[in-house]
DNA sequence: GAATCAATTCGACAGTTATCGGACTGTCGA
DNA sequence: TCGACAGTCCGATAACTGTCGAATTGATTC
């Protein structure tokens, strides 16, 4: 996946929130799809406060949500943090033309 | 090269701004070390703007300032980068336990 | 329809930060 | 020694953002 300097900013700006990069560990680590109220038991911030994290991910591109009903699921968008990675580790072996 | 959770949120927060991103980039990119005046000359900020980033930057961990008599020298420091790299990529591929 | 519950939206507030001008420090050349 | 210059430090300020309580929306159940 390709990401443009946009793209890269709105999500390393998302990955700079601890609370943030927390719930996206929880999401990624879970095996299904992770509940709002399963984040909610684990994260000691309010309802209002979580939903607008969920929004960020989801705008920055990292995290899918699926609405059902009263209730939503968070699932990793495959390829973004791998596409981010990537770009990353260039930047550093770019630095060391020699290696 | 280990990172805690402290490094990694300072770092990513250090990755967030544009502009700071911007002059990693050059520095990473630049074959030598790369001088203050040279990212002056790229970046459309101030001296005192451009000294704090470069802090900001030091602190975290991802460059290397090198001060000889009237000038300072920014240098990538190895791994960091690649470090939190691997980070992302491990946190994506446990999302994919089936592969 | 009323009650309940999950999630969102809406101000509002406090803390953070990117930015700058100006003052300062230290270095080098004349 | 005296400028000139690179870089840093110091408020100050404007903008951003993480956080919350309260109000709202939408869905489910009784």
């Amino acid at each position: 996946m390709r990401l443009n300097r946009t793209q890269r900013a709105l999500i390393l700006k998302a990955l700079a929130d601890p609370r943030r990069f927390e719930l996206l560990q929880s999401i990624a680590n879970a095996g299904c799809p992770f509940g709002c109220s399963q984040a909610l038991a684990t994260l000691p911030i309010s309802a209002a406060t979580l939903s607008h994290h969920v929004k960020e991910l989801e705008t920055a591109g990292l995290i899918e949500v699926r609405r059902e009903g009263k209730f939503a699921y968070l699932t990793l968008r495959p390829g973004v943090l791998a596409s981010v990675a990537s770009f990353l580790a260039s930047l550093e072996s770019a630095a060391r033309p020699g290696r």
